[in-house]
DNA sequence: TCACGGGTGTCAGCGGTATGTCAGTTATCA
DNA sequence: TGATAACTGACATACCGCTGACACCCGTGA
């Protein structure tokens, strides 16, 4: 497909770049009128890459340098899978990272739009996944220990222990322990250096200590 | 017969290209209209080969597993989740699939490699899963349920029942059903029509029929 | 000789996708 | 303020898969 190899080649000559090219530049560099350019650049965004644009004098294009991973190219049939994978493992609650993996997944959906290749994301519920969910969490509380394990960065969070005991702690992450019927943190205890388990399940309440990046 | 001639001759030259050629095209390189083209494309598809077809300015055909989509373009976090849990479903053999799935976890790995995020990969191995692994299967068997899988051809395996009793038999995939322990075929015997779950564990030796794929 | 059926060509039309053209609007900077 | 350049919407056009209808050719067998 003449597009897809255009937008393959965009994306690879905008990350190969230091500088902001122009939508003109990019238009002769590829033979197609601007027009088309900014609505491969859109196509670009909509799958998630992100380019940024500096308008008037001076202006132009260019990636996100903090983004900055090769773009990927998968066959229909691989994206196809991982995105049965993720489906599955949202559901099964195998992660508890579901925001970041969602994200992932959407990109890859995303990739895979065009008319051909739909049927087979219809074929993909053919694909049924059986097992027991573990057990539930509250979204935030995730989505604490998700920052916090990427940045590794302490936490803070309120436990409720075997015996209904509610206490609050700040721990560092050592590892992230995915059972079949829950998903525990690995931990050592800041204040008392102690380390041990804690259920996520159990977990009311957890919060980024440090907050840097927002 | 010279349309037999024919159907093989584009079943192979659809086969020895990458890219996607127009029905146009097809007709000039074998002397004949573009709407016997289009006649030969549906008998071919009528023997479950897989072609794919994209409508449109561009557009053509193609054999389904040299189908490359738009680049996608994750950020460090999600390629590592994704190749977390890649890395987890195959170790626990969660997906029958571990060819595919095996090449996509390479090329996101290759992305996230070249990055400064490098040492993401390291981090991973902090994400435990635990869990019982399924019964293992043969690679083989696998790999050729996953092609009968995709491109819906009947599959021809030799199947060991809960008596040992071994028999050979032909079945049409209706869904892949994974459980915690065990990855069973639901399929439809093509001679008698029963309908039935195979254990693939129990499943010695398979092969797809109708081979025009290879 | 004639009927039949398979394979093919011709043609018209439908629907979908990518691209170009053009006329604007908005934001930034010298 | 004027130049520059990112953006947007509307419309036209070319390209391309796909279907149905119909006519034609040709080998086969009654």
């Amino acid at each position: 497909m003449q597009r897809t190899e255009r937008l393959f080649a965009l994306a690879e000559y905008l990350r190969g770049r230091r500088t902001g090219v122009t939508a003109e530049t990019l238009a002769e560099r590829f033979g197609v009128t601007v027009r088309t350019i900014y609505r491969d650049l859109d196509t670009l965004r909509a799958a998630s890459m992100p380019v940024a644009a500096e308008r008037g004098r001076g202006g132009g294009y260019a990636l996100d340098r903090s983004y900055s991973l090769p773009p990927v190219n998968f066959t229909a049939r691989e994206a196809a899978l991982l995105v049965a994978l993720g489906r599955f493992a949202i559901d099964m609650r195998l992660l508890p990272f579901t925001g970041t993996l969602e994200s992932a997944l959407d990109k890859v959906r995303a990739a895979l739009s065009t008319s051909a290749q739909r049927e087979l994301l219809d074929r993909l519920k053919e694909l049924s996944f059986l097992g027991v969910p573990s057990l539930p969490s509250k979204a935030s509380v995730r989505a604490a220990i998700e920052r916090a394990w990427f940045e590794q960065q302490p936490l803070r969070i309120t436990y409720v222990d075997g015996n209904f005991l509610e206490t609050t702690r700040e721990v560092r992450i050592v590892s992230v322990v995915m059972d079949r019927h829950e998903t525990r943190l690995d931990a050592l205890d800041v204040r008392s250096g102690e380390r041990r388990h804690y259920r996520v399940d159990r977990i009311v309440q957890a919060e980024v200590t440090r907050a840097f990046g927002t």
